[in-house]
DNA sequence: TGTACATCAGTGAACGCGCGTTCACTGATGTAC
DNA sequence: TGTACATCAGTGAACGCGCGTTCACTGATGTAC
């Protein structure tokens, strides 16, 4: 009898979500080394130990939580991305960055888990990378689209590539060190075919820029400087478009 | 009698730095909260109660961990800057950025007390914001050097600039979103004298990509696609310094 | 220089707390014939 | 369709732990006259 078989799955499956929604709660409200099991349980009525019916321990369901805040925030700057013609490339990255930042300032305890310094005692499991992954991987469509976009541009006008207002874009054959072309060249393969080592490696920095940048805000290091940080994120994320070479 | 009395006194600090010197060590063991009074003590061979008459809680020993932190840190990129010829700009910042990359590397969890998550419930106060700003005033430092430099070579070979591998400096003219120049004019006023709101704010820019892209290396976020991350690191310094205007 | 007093460092016991995890159990929900 | 059995969710008590902090105390070190 699937149906009835699928009764007590689904009240399973409801009660993991119910454990995380309020196990996520506990930590945007107190940080996540003062989430607790017992108080997870307390406050949804229940005793301790039945939560190891859903999680075999804290560990896990602090997994559970990283991954889900890794797709949580993928699936943020997904939808900001897709919500921009594709041609305008740069609009893109505009939403892409933008997005990232409102989801941190929006979760910043989910963020300070995913990006913070690394919880004591935890190790990420696999299940994490893919998730982790997610909005490495639209920076890397990105720059995969604004290299041909260039490359098309330069094809057609001789040369005269869209203005940049932070200096001159990457080229294909700028020299890069030897370790650094490898591994530009693993990335680009994942996430970004077709596009040279210079603009990956340029990518790379813009991305440790962008969420540098976050953390600063949000770990409260522009204080004194650049805070409120919203003028200084936008042209940010504007001179790494340039510096990245999106059209 | 002085000298009695420092004997006592100087007891008392030293005693100061032993406990000091325990909780780091644990730190580094152990990660920021981890750290227990009671370890400490143990450790050290007193009773935990003996604590109370050096730090007046655990917090209170937590900050004095981190202005150490942000000391030893400053002090580090205070030396190696220092160990460069003075008119060697670039090579200055490049001792800058290595120097804060490698006391990172040296001490990953003093590192995390200070640039990663904040820890829960705890507020940083007053006296870590001098310890806290010494790296930025390193960087501010070399931001007005790099401009005045630049600024005798354009006056005098009429624009010909060092040439620069990632694209144009910046110029004192660059148009800037308002919020941002009177920010920018802040920061010049307090740690780099003279230099034109568009070189503080790619300074900025330079400054969160050092720390991002240093953390991400720290926390496993390169894994994958930087890792190791020396080759990464020296280029996106140089990189940066093309892009902050540095001769 | 010697004595009476004040200051301070360190002790040891105790308070009250919350935590993760285990385990034998009860009762309800599902499965097989 | 009805019964006997297996699976699973949730209970409640318990284990053992370490923590921060307080407090009344002892004894040593310093100070004033």
């Amino acid at each position: 009898m699937t149906a009835a078989a699928s009764a007590r799955d689904r009240a399973r499956a409801e009660l993991t979500r119910e454990i995380k929604d309020e196990a996520r709660r506990q930590l945007a409200a107190e940080g996540p080394q003062r989430l607790s099991l017992r108080a997870v349980a307390r406050e949804l009525g229940m005793v301790s130990s039945a939560l190891y019916r859903y999680f075999p321990s804290r560990d896990d369901l602090l997994t559970a939580l990283i991954i889900d805040a890794y797709n949580a925030l993928g699936a943020s700057a997904e939808r900001a991305v897709a919500g921009v013609p594709r041609a305008d490339i740069r609009g893109r990255w505009r939403a892409c960055c933008h997005a990232v930042r409102d989801w941190a300032l929006a979760n910043p305890h989910e963020y300070a888990l995913i990006y913070g310094s690394p919880v004591p005692g935890y190790r990420a499991p696999r299940e994490t990378v893919g998730p982790a992954g997610r909005v490495a991987t639209v920076i890397g469509g990105l720059l995969a689209d604004g290299w041909s976009a260039r490359a098309a541009a330069l094809d057609g006008s001789g040369g005269k590539a869209a203005a940049a207002v932070v200096g001159q874009p990457p080229r294909a054959g700028e020299p890069l060190p030897e370790g650094l072309a490898a591994q530009a060249a693993v990335v680009a393969a994942a996430i970004a075919p077709g596009t040279p080592a210079p603009v990956i490696a340029r990518g790379l920095i813009a991305w440790t820029q962008l969420f540098g940048m976050t953390s600063f805000e949000l770990f409260g290091q522009l204080v004194g400087s650049a805070d409120p940080a919203d003028a200084f994120f936008s042209y940010a994320v504007d001179a790494m478009a340039d510096f990245v070479g999106l059209p």
